[in-house]
DNA sequence: ACGCGGAGTTTACATGACGTTAATAATCAA
DNA sequence: TTGATTATTAACGTCATGTAAACTCCGCGT
């Protein structure tokens, strides 16, 4: 059942950066085993291009000496919250866990148990869903919208019902109007890859689909085929 | 960006619950002098019925043993954050903070110098002043209304009487009417994230809330399913 | 302490929707 | 016309959902 993955909008992960690797491993462990996905990075380098191409959740920084620059650096490059962990023996002097707070990090703590960690970073993630909604996704090619948040399309003015597999192919198709699609690519896309299916599967679902949207299903004019190569929206 | 000037303005008080004189005394100094308002209340009886008449904050909450039903019952009824404090020298025990930390405490935190808690709450009400503030606390989508503050809902002018859970997850829903939610995702909303829970757990409260809320809980023309994605609100 | 009751969770099962296959008809390209 | 490609329909098995009911857990009152 692969269903559910694609339209929860996965949770951003937990992004770790500490440097020594046994403790990688341990806190990777706790919060895989809390249902948290991770990612590590050893070097700040590692940190910061990470972040470019990613959106954590949280970021957990294992705290240094003088770290105010790029901790400064790291907190204004995201609202993401930022967990300082204090590593090591000693614990970090009072004046230098309050600078931390003063670089708007969430939270200051010594190392604990891993089970404290995660269940600090869970309460600080509690606060922290997005109250939902930050961009509403959806399309419209000719007469035909989409709203992928609704999970509602209308054509020509009035909602129809599709099932999950008419809907991704819709999908597939309003994202790119007007290409051709394979069955096969479209059956890796919507299926997902490496899926042995019989082609003619897809042909069914094209079926049903215009059966809802076209005005004459005898003679399509919105989902068209394409003889010998596949199938394309009309825009 | 998180601005720290307009945080310290005017606001709710931070709400303590200690019992130790002197202890109250100089937690209400430091945080006088870091422009934090206090109201200090040394019963429980004291703590519930101020919760009654004022809206603080910020709770701290001096840790007792065994304190969990009164902390459930703080939890229930209010969405500002909670800080146990743990005083005296012994550490907390750690599966005694995990407890905490499940009641949806928001920070556990040992004795420390009153200008490092104060740091912390500032961390927590950096995160939190926003939903506080300007978040409406009170919805209405098609002839249902909902208001937070008073925990009422009314369907089609009478008021129907919600459990907590139902409560949340029809708050979910009315935040963003019309919007799909998976499973997984009101999971992680109204349980928390990262709770592995069975999803089936989610249909019985559903039915339940179709049960008080739909003119006909057979058909449900209110909470709908999308088969094989979720539910949503009717708008 | 004890039991009661409500809330939340899990289990089990019936039902019906959905996806897939297969078989047949229609259409198009040589 | 013939073979290949596509359209259509029916049938069937699987899976998602709805629902009831049992069970656990916790708070509350006796």
């Amino acid at each position: 059942m692969l269903t559910s993955s694609s339209i929860t909008g996965r949770q951003g992960a937990i992004l770790l950066f500490v440097r020594a690797e046994l403790l990688a491993r341990s806190l990777e462990k706790a919060f895989a085993s809390n249902g948290f996905q991770t990612m590590v990075v050893a070097t700040e380098a590692a940190l910061l291009t990470t972040m470019k191409e990613t959106t954590p959740s949280l970021i957990i920084v294992e705290r240094q000496q003088e770290q105010s620059p790029y901790i400064r650096q790291l907190r204004m490059s995201t609202t993401v919250p930022i967990v300082s962990l204090v590593v090591g023996e000693q614990p970090c002097p009072d004046d230098e866990c309050l600078k931390d707070y003063e670089q708007e990090v969430d939270l200051v703590v010594a190392s604990q148990t891993p089970r404290e960690l995660v269940a600090r970073v869970r309460a600080i993630l509690r606060r922290c869903v997005p109250p939902v909604e930050l961009a509403p996704r959806h399309y419209r090619a000719g007469n035909i919208r989409m709203d992928l948040d609704r999970h509602e399309v209308m054509v020509a003015g009035h909602t129809i019902e599709l099932t999950p597999k008419e809907f991704k192919i819709l999908q597939q198709f309003i994202e790119a109007p007007g290409r051709v699609f394979s069955r096969q690519e479209m059956l890796n896309r919507v299926w997902g890859e490496g899926y042995a299916l019989e082609e003619h599967a897809l042909d069914v679902h094209i079926h049903s689909l215009r059966q809802k949207m076209e005005t004459n299903p005898a003679e399509p004019g919105l989902i068209v085929t394409v003889r010998g190569v596949g199938y394309k929206l009309r825009v």
